[in-house]
DNA sequence: TTGAATGCAAAGTGTTTGCACGTGC
DNA sequence: GCACGTGCAAACACTTTGCATTCAA
């Protein structure tokens, strides 16, 4: 048989697993920032995120959202995005690699998963000296709904 | 002579210049904001702004950076960049189409001009029913300063 | 002359911090 | 038990706003 186990094993698509298996910390409050987060095409803002929280917790405290989600991001189980004007937004969305989808207008946002991105690599000329890294794509438009209104 | 006066001129490369097209009205403050920004990968914050402009019109005040930054980008005239934490930055190269390759240690910022851009259409099976409009592109890496660094 | 821009200070957002208290491992 | 997480309030960073004054056209 070949050496299938040698694979790493897939990452789980649950936070809430994942940080389990890093064996975090896990209190109620960080249970709740954590199951607030999960789910598909969700970048909620900080405040989002606590107004969930504070539902099933409501004893959590605003700095502890602020607390938890930097920590998150920071082991890289969550990831930041800051796009536009107002408050930063948080995507749980770290193991299939995506770029998002926004309306300009009502700032919906999709989790898309482009083909053809090796496409876009920056020649040598343009580097400035630079080692690259990742790459970030935002498509701007307008959804659905907001099309199908007036001005 | 060959009709070249048929031409729709040029746009010029100088924020200054343009607003004097637009007989946009010119005080001091509005000057010494636009010569702030003038020039080729300028990314300033709008303290940044407010501080080159404060040692050329003292009596300048914050607020009016803000406006001034405010109304030259609703009128397309600069470009507002907010990616990350930290301030906004105001970006005067409106006239090329351009991305942005950044340093994800200093924050150095260069315009990039990538090719083979067109390629990175979205697919319609990932447009959620979007109309798109343009796409952001930002290259993260290190600089050469920065790569050449430690920790 | 006059509508628009300015300066100032105050208010508004969004986020972080300092510290005493409480708790998961 | 104790290092670490939490709650609270105050501080902080960035930006906008209201209003009386000044000024470019």
């Amino acid at each position: 048989m070949p050496n299938r186990v040698l694979q790493s094993p897939p990452r789980s698509t649950s936070l809430l697993e994942r940080l389990r298996q890093r064996s975090w910390r896990l209190t109620p409050q960080r249970r709740v920032v954590a199951e607030a987060l999960d789910g598909e095409h969700v970048h909620l803002t900080a405040d989002e995120v606590y107004a969930r929280a504070v539902r099933r917790l409501p004893e959590i405290a605003r700095a502890t959202v602020y607390n938890t989600l930097n920590e998150l991001a920071a082991i890289g189980e969550v990831r930041e995005v800051a796009l536009g004007p107002g408050p930063k937004r948080y995507d749980p969305e770290t193991v299939r690699p995506h770029q998002h989808l926004i309306c300009e207008r009502c700032g919906a946002m999709r989790d898309v998963y482009p083909l053809g991105e090796t496409q876009l690599a920056l020649p040598e000329s343009q580097r400035h000296g630079f080692i690259l890294g990742r790459v970030d794509v935002v498509f701007w438009g307008l959804c659905a709904h907001c099309s199908a209104r007036k001005p």
